[in-house]
Parts: structure tokens; C-alpha cells; sequence
DNA sequence: GCCAACGTTGGC
DNA sequence: GCCAACGTTGGC
């Protein structure tokens, strides 16, 4: 089993959204990065477990656990004239972007934010999202780096 | 709103 | 294949 941690802009789709669906499921659509499209093609397996992060608000970090709930699979705004992540180059027969579905599992107990993230770096080790200039979408998370974010969870909120 | 980082595009 | 221009991400 894995750990990944993916991106999302929570006035676009927050974890609440997830929360909210039908059966706790979305598809990962609109990743239009080569390197996150990879893990979900070639590295994601159902049940693996991902840290649901919002990015681009104050303040971002880590706000829920989900899963992976299918197999990779092309997605299809892709192909959807209409949709913003519409991509012409995108031959059906060999699709381009590739998604998995996600799942929601619980929101954290409280927000952990990057700053508190960047604040216990040492015990992360060498974390993509601690990383300058990191603008990754979706990234592996260790096992180790995984139960030292859910421990943080249980600890009181830093001031 | 600013700006650093960095991926993509397109001229050559 | 190089690289300047441009667009996007995302923290601050």
C-alpha cells in the first residue's frame, strides 16, 4: 500500500465537496501534469491511502484522509469540447490524461497546516511538498512521513 | 497583488 | 535542439 498527497484549490473542490458526494467519490479530473498523471497511472492502487491537501487558500495544509477507489482510468474532460480542461491533442484511442477516482474517508480533526509542516521538516525528512518551488499536484508521501502527519493530528494546535 | 519557480510553446 | 517568451501555480 501507498501514501499520496494531492492538491486541491477548495473553492474549486474542497474536502467537504468530496465529503458530500453521492458515495464519497470524485474523479481526479483536469491533472494536466505529466509527472502526477503518472502516479495515478502507473503507481496508484485502490485502497491507497491519500492526504486530502487545500492549496491556494489561507491557510493551506493537510484537511482530510481519502483513498483511491478505482483504477486508472482516461479521463474524459479530456475530450469534452465544453470543458476547460478540454485537450484537442487528446487522441481517444490513445488518451493522454489519465485519472483515478477518489474516495472519501474522514477530515482531520483539525487542519494541519504547511507552515506546521515546515515547522517539524526534520521528522518529514525529504517531503516533495516541503520542497522550493514545489508546484506538484499530486506526490508520494512515505509511510513514515504519513504517521508522523497523523500524529501531529492528535497533538494539540500549535499557537 | 506580488513574485519565484517552473512547465510549455514556438521561432529559429 | 536551444532558448526566450509566456502562462500557471501557489505561498506570502
Amino acid at each position: 500500500m501507498n501514501y499520496w498527497l494531492m492538491k486541491s484549490e477548495p473553492e474549486a473542490f474542497s474536502i467537504d465537496d468530496l465529503a458530500e458526494r453521492p458515495k464519497g467519490t470524485e474523479p481526479w479530473d483536469g491533472v494536466r501534469n505529466y509527472q502526477a498523471r503518472n502516479f495515478m497511472r502507473d503507481e496508484m492502487k485502490v485502497g491507497d491511502g491519500v492526504l486530502f491537501y487545500h492549496s491556494n487558500c489561507k491557510p493551506p495544509g493537510v484537511v482530510g484522509i481519502a483513498e483511491v477507489a478505482s483504477k486508472p482510468y482516461p479521463d474524459p474532460t479530456a475530450f469534452d469540447a465544453g470543458s476547460k480542461y478540454f485537450d484537442a491533442n487528446s487522441d481517444p484511442d490513445n488518451p493522454r490524461w489519465i485519472l483515478v477516482d477518489i474516495k472519501f474517508k474522514r477530515k482531520l480533526k483539525r487542519l494541519i497546516s504547511l507552515q506546521e509542516l515546515k515547522d517539524h521538516a526534520e521528522a518529514l525528512g525529504d517531503f516533495a511538498l516541503l520542497r522550493r518551488g514545489n508546484r506538484l499536484s499530486i506526490m508520494p508521501v512515505t509511510a513514515e512521513q504519513w504517521a508522523t502527519i497523523l500524529k501531529l493530528e492528535k497533538q494539540a494546535a500549535p499557537e
